[in-house]
DNA sequence: TAGATTGTTAATCGATTAACAATC
DNA sequence: TAGATTGTTAATCGATTAACAATC
């Protein structure tokens, strides 16, 4: 079983390499990946310990082999089709966002409850009612969702897509969602993000000269 | 010291609080907003700990205090002004975004080297040249920059912010970042978090009876 | 007082890192 | 052989969790 922190870590080093391999590189030390990917040379060799021995000792690493490795790794050799629930404007950029299809991933339906949307092209895809999912679902074989629907109707979506058979769930909505056993679920979210920034933020504010931090600290601090 | 994985969880508490809050719920026990939260409650009481003792023995939890406790810990008590930079697809979905404005966040300007771009107007605010960063960082006071370019500039404009002397990013464009020691970068990579999902989807195909997975697997496996 | 629930302790688990033997 | 670099070991660090004493 590799780490769960390796695994995330995996997708970095595969973008790293391609990096290099498109600006010629053919080879490469765990130095070189690990500082293109931001990351320490004993981690990204512990990482990749994980996956096997494809480095030569003396060498370091054959960019092309070890792209594809980890490729096969993660899953990403073969095409995987997803579909898109909530078309507003999340949607439509997650839609449109290249990186999906250049990395293994296939939208093959964007879906909507709002009747307005439907039969509208995104992407050249064809907005279809969410009811639909069931046949999109079984004709192609999805086992990928993703959620960019508001916080409410998160659930109901996510409890369709299990229903359908669908087992990883991408959710995008400000919402936490309850799945059964071996239903995986990631969560992306834009607001916790900053909030996470602005948390540390407020911690350097003190010494700083400038900054929003410093001015709004200054006035409620009382002491300032 | 409040531990980061601590830290990246605070925002979590506060929408549960905040849900629980419109539901006209006063009062909570620490089991009712983990579970709301979607994490246990020795996790959560343990993560509360470290920002005093806000509860009350035998009753649990004041939801309105609580959640001002936790909102001024992290922050979002006071306003951060924020910077988009990259108003493509991606950049229009975050303008929009209206889980920015609500959390203490306002979005003071939307930045784009596009010349094509400027002075269109999106989400009520208008389009303006990146070379305006210096003026609008300097004007609103901005400590923390939102970077939606594609990934060849991401760089660049990382370094401009920071000159600027913004020290928080979130940065959306799939590109490791490199910035001085004091600049906090958080990365939110669409992509990256499909492949993990698809990792975890490929192992769980070999006993699936549908879904893409293993229709591939059966494919590529040879010994299917 | 009895029941409920917090805040904290201590044990466990997982992740990171430096150092280095193996080996090209 | 000498230099370089991997793959692995072991120590350290941080996060999670169960259990429970404190206390409302």
């Amino acid at each position: 079983m590799i780490p769960e922190a390796t695994v995330a870590r995996l997708p970095v080093y595969l973008r790293a390499l391609t990096a290099l391999a498109d600006n010629g590189i053919r080879t490469c030390s765990s130095e070189d990946l690990a500082s293109a990917a931001g990351v320490n040379s004993a981690k990204l060799r512990k990482d990749l310990s994980y996956l096997g021995s494809y480095g030569t000792r003396g060498v370091g690493y054959d960019v092309d082999y070890l792209r594809y490795q980890i490729a096969r790794e993660i899953g990403v050799t073969q095409d995987w089709p997803v579909v898109i629930v909530g078309i507003g404007n999340l949607g439509h950029a997650l839609a449109n966002y290249s990186g999906f299809r250049s990395r293994g991933f296939r939208v093959v339906a964007l879906l909507d409850a709002d009747p307005a949307l439907i039969g509208q092209t995104v992407a050249g895809v064809e907005v279809q009612p969410f009811d639909d999912l069931e046949e999109i679902v079984r004709t192609h074989d999805v086992a990928i969702g993703v959620i960019a629907t508001p916080a409410f109707a998160a659930q109901d979506v996510a409890d369709r897509m299990v229903a359908m058979g669908i087992t990883s769930i991408l959710n995008f909505a400000p919402a936490v969602l309850t799945v059964p056993e071996g239903v995986d679920v990631r969560k992306v979210d834009l607001s916790i993000e900053l909030q996470i920034l602005a948390y540390h933020e407020q911690r350097k504010a003190g010494g700083a000269t400038q900054g929003a931090a410093a001015a709004a600290a200054a006035t409620d601090g009382g002491a300032a």
